[in-house]
DNA sequence: GTGAATGTTAACAG
DNA sequence: CCTGTTAACATTCA
């Protein structure tokens, strides 16, 4: 479920139960149900690849980390992280991280880092890494201070599409690569938005899970990279160390 | 049956 | 105290 775009996805998805009223919640969720009971759903954002429910007074935030779902009206086996019952509809969370927040969103958020929203800065992106010159740039595009909503897959394909070698530092890239990868990371994101939409976004992948460098026609190098330690695929024949 | 995966955080070791 | 490693979470797919 993860990554900035899938998370757009959700929102839409669950765009119709804005005004509806909480009858009960459940789940297993280490959060006081109680205060749940009554409230109105006044609003449903995303902060990179947090889903955010609000409320009046506080938020609940979802994460999906790794296998997270939600179903809207039926059960999975397992039992739901999070039941929400509303007088006309349910819905039910899995496998998910929740939280409540009690601060106002934009004391939480910086809604200017997330890589789908309207409020997205590629200049503040560009700031942001060369503060931290020594990281590596597989890092970087997985930092959600600096690309929010940005994951693994994304990672491996704007570096790809961008010829950049995931090894490289960020003091040793160009200021105009610096400024390519935001706005690049940005365009992957909403063409990644796009494809998900017609049900073939793994198709378009050309680093992520390749065999092959499709330019080069040679293995791509499989690795696990960085302070992340996440599983990177590149050329080492086209993709430029500099 | 096995292992790996679009992710993050808390706990632990040194 | 700071930094790096591991476990936990408990699904789905190949």
């Amino acid at each position: 479920m993860p990554e900035g775009p899938t998370l757009v996805i959700a929102k839409e998805k669950l765009h119709s139960f804005i005004g509806k009223k909480i009858i009960s919640a459940g789940g297993y969720a280490k959060v006081d149900m109680d205060q749940l009971y009554g409230q109105k759903i006044t609003d449903i954002k995303t902060w990179g690849k947090h889903l955010l429910i609000c409320f009046t007074d506080f938020t609940v935030q979802i994460h999906f980390l790794m296998f997270g779902s939600f179903l809207v009206d039926e059960t999975k086996r397992i039992n739901p992280k999070l039941h929400l019952h509303f007088a006309d509809t349910d819905l039910y969370f899995y496998m998910t991280s929740v939280h409540i927040i009690y601060e106002p969103l934009t004391r939480v958020y910086d809604f200017s880092a997330d890589i789908m929203n309207n409020a997205w800065d590629a200049k503040k992106a560009v700031q942001k890494m060369k503060d931290q010159p020594s990281a590596m740039v597989c890092d970087s595009l997985l930092d959600q201070r600096i690309f929010s909503g940005s994951g693994n897959i994304i990672k491996n394909e704007v570096l790809f599409r961008l010829k950049l070698h995931p090894q490289n530092t960020i003091s040793n890239l160009p200021a105009a690569k610096l400024t390519a990868l935001a706005k690049e990371t940005r365009k992957y994101a909403f063409d990644f938005l796009k494809w998900k939409l017609k049900n073939e976004f793994s198709k378009h992948w050309q680093a992520y899970e390749q065999k092959e460098c499709p330019r080069c026609e040679i293995p791509l190098h499989k690795k696990l990279l960085g302070k992340t330690k996440r599983q990177t695929y590149f050329c080492d024949n086209c993709q430029v160390k500099y």
